[in-house]
DNA sequence: ACCTGAACACCGTTCAAGT
DNA sequence: ACCTGAACACCGTTCAAGT
């Protein structure tokens, strides 16, 4: 700890620890303070260099997402532009993996960040070797939202054995959801991002626009 | 106001300050003390009707989702599963034009709030008679997303005239997207739920899924 | 039953001051 | 150039006390 106090504060060893402080706390843990202490300074020290905490919210979106250019350049593919698109998301998606605080705050924060856009050129560039003309390719990230970065937010979670829970007189108001989860099993509950998102769900999902794209070339 | 500060408080009234905050003036705003401000009381009488502020955020989602259920309600469709599902949704969707800080609460909340599995179940019963499975109809629920609800948050926003601003340096590094930003224009800004989530690319999203879902029918 | 005042712990941030 | 202490304005929330 002491010997950490020593190294000088930078941008990039604020940023890392912040990210750290969120892979392990969650990211209402990544306060200015706790932050500081983490890296054995004054909280005011920070402000030396970081503008202010949206700037340190922006900066971990941009350390992540060089991330996410760091994997995705090392996967080598083959076959057309489908194959290279989907390869490239499902990389994309192993770093969510790794940051699960990440997917929210990627979509709470507008985010223009370079390392970001820098991910998008890539999709575009292949689906222009694809045959997509600009405008459908514009429509195409559109479609795809954030599962494009390798993501999918769920709006509801239905718990792995929701059936079970559901309480009767809830049940009478929800008779199609309901007779729906009770068919439904949930088996791999370590894959999942976020809620109900898990690798199987987001693969279809992702499969079933990148066919329908492929389909309007 | 005097008059106002008259009637007393209650759970009901709190969450339709807050909902009237967030729509005037964002949704930080909707700070306890500025909301008991707007109801004449102190921000402690808030806690009488509130368990807490977490409370108020599920309970103005509730407050959103049920306006969405009653527009929802008032739609007449004739027609396949696929016309009935896309009208819903695109209902929903004007609820969420009326209230631009929603979808952000929503993909933040994990928020089972009873009044969005209503609108689920509504859609769940609608493919159901359309003839999917139980499976199916899961699977479309995890393609559609937040676009189920009515709307689909966009993680980069190239600008109105994004091309215009790009500093050269820059755009050297993303000729791909810039040389698809030059070519296309948004018109429609006012249409705008988020940031580049217009009328038309919501549109071409929901089709492009339903199309697709029907086709595995 | 319903509302409030004072108080607490915790934020982000400024600013003048230290080395 | 880099870091800090004191201070400010603002949070959410508890708790004992008022009517």
């Amino acid at each position: 700890m002491t010997t950490e106090a020593r190294i000088p504060l930078s941008r990039e060893r604020v940023l890392r620890a912040a990210v750290g402080l969120a892979d392990e706390h969650g990211l209402r843990a990544v306060t200015m303070r706790r932050l500081a202490e983490e890296l054995g300074a004054e909280a005011m020290s920070l402000y030396y260099h970081v503008a202010k905490k949206e700037d340190v919210l922006d900066g971990i979106v941009e350390v992540v997402a060089e991330e996410i250019n760091e994997a995705v350049a090392r996967v080598e593919v083959s076959g057309g532009w489908q194959r290279a698109v989907r390869q490239r998301i499902l990389t994309a998606r192993e770093v969510f993996l790794r940051h699960r605080w990440a997917p929210a705050l990627f979509e709470a924060r507008s985010s223009t960040s370079l390392a970001v856009l820098r991910h998008y050129d890539t999709l575009v560039g292949l689906m222009r070797d694809g045959g997509f003309s600009h405008d459908q390719i514009h429509h195409a990230l559109h479609a795809l939202g954030s599962r494009a970065l390798g993501f999918s937010q769920e709006l509801f979670d239905p718990g792995s054995d929701a059936s079970a829970e559901v309480p009767p007189e809830l049940a009478a108001q929800l008779p199609n959801l309901v007779g729906m989860l009770s068919e439904i099993a949930h088996d791999d509950p370590d894959s999942t991002l976020g809620w109900c998102d898990d690798q199987t769900e987001f693969e279809f999902g992702l499969d079933l626009i990148l066919d329908g794209l492929d389909r309007l070339r």
